[in-house]
DNA sequence: TTAAAAATTGTTATATTATAACATTTAAGT
DNA sequence: ACTTAAATGTTATAATATAACAATTTTTAA
């Protein structure tokens, strides 16, 4: 699905991303925290909660579900990685300085997802609500499919 | 949120029109998909399976969590009824001859659902998708936010 | 019309995903 | 150093969903 060359690319940039948010915020990027993250970040395929908690137990931490779910909430809540509702799993966010009008392309055969930006998209949705006279608060929009290496 | 004045007409209808599409396409509408049916269709709050279960034990039916999710299955096949991923809940679909380009949004205030179509966005889904080579199997689209009757 | 096949439902067990509640440890602020 | 707050450890359980096989009902077809 991706143009990722170099996946080690991928990784060490959103950790350093990742690192400086957390210090202009002023929140604690803990060890474990940040071995989440990297460990979600491992590939473009999200992972699943469950399989993150089997990865750390083979590391240092004495981990049982709250333990990778407290890192998701934190992670979550500073918008570093997004959980995909439709299936289940967890990303890290390609974008996470502003992460906005967003949506997930998810292919069934790859299992990759791809982080999208489409203003035209993020205008029609407003569009759509304001006929509601919705106040949103969170969208969900994610599309599951094939993509084009996968054809 | 609905402009919704005699409730016990959208029931009739959706079991009216369920009744008819089961018909066309030779599907077994029996009674314990038509009750968990009409379940669902009791209000515009989206229903967790495990309350359609409970409810299904006050009646005649030895309901055990297979008895409902194989209902839901039949009826999510159909096209009866939706899945809304972002709270895993299970609303009636409100015109399951032609869904298309449909979208939810979800109060989380007074927790009813509307389904909307919007053709615009159906159209700049499409070109962003196209934009990346992607061939969609299934869209989810769903606002979480505040209707217009609980602002 | 009855036997075989297919679909539906019953039943038991278990898998998957996520949170509650409280104890302990670590870091921050005074 | 002492206090407080935040983070992590730990045990238990809640919430959501499926697998596997048995019994029943409906459909198909001999
Ligand atoms: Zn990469
Ligand atoms: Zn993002
Ligand atoms: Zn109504
Ligand atoms: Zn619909």
């Amino acid at each position: 699905m991706l143009d990722c060359q170099d996946h080690e690319v991928c990784i060490e940039s959103a950790m350093r991303e990742a690192e400086s948010i957390c210090q202009e915020k002023g929140l604690r990027f803990t060890e474990l925290r940040r071995e989440v993250l990297r460990l979600i970040w491992l590939s473009h395929i999200p992972t699943k909660a469950y399989d993150i908690l089997e990865k750390l137990k083979g590391k240092a931490w004495s981990a049982k579900p709250p333990t990778v779910y407290r890192a998701l909430d934190f992670l979550l809540e500073t918008g570093l990685v997004h959980k995909l509702d439709s299936i289940n799993a967890y990303i890290g966010c390609s974008h996470p300085r502003e992460h906005d009008g967003c949506y997930f392309l998810i292919c069934t055969d790859c299992n990759e997802a791809k982080e999208c930006c489409s203003p035209e998209l993020t205008d029609a949705i407003e569009l759509a609500w304001s006929k509601n006279s919705f106040r949103p608060k969170k969208v969900t929009l994610e599309v599951l499919g094939q993509c084009g290496q996968c054809d």
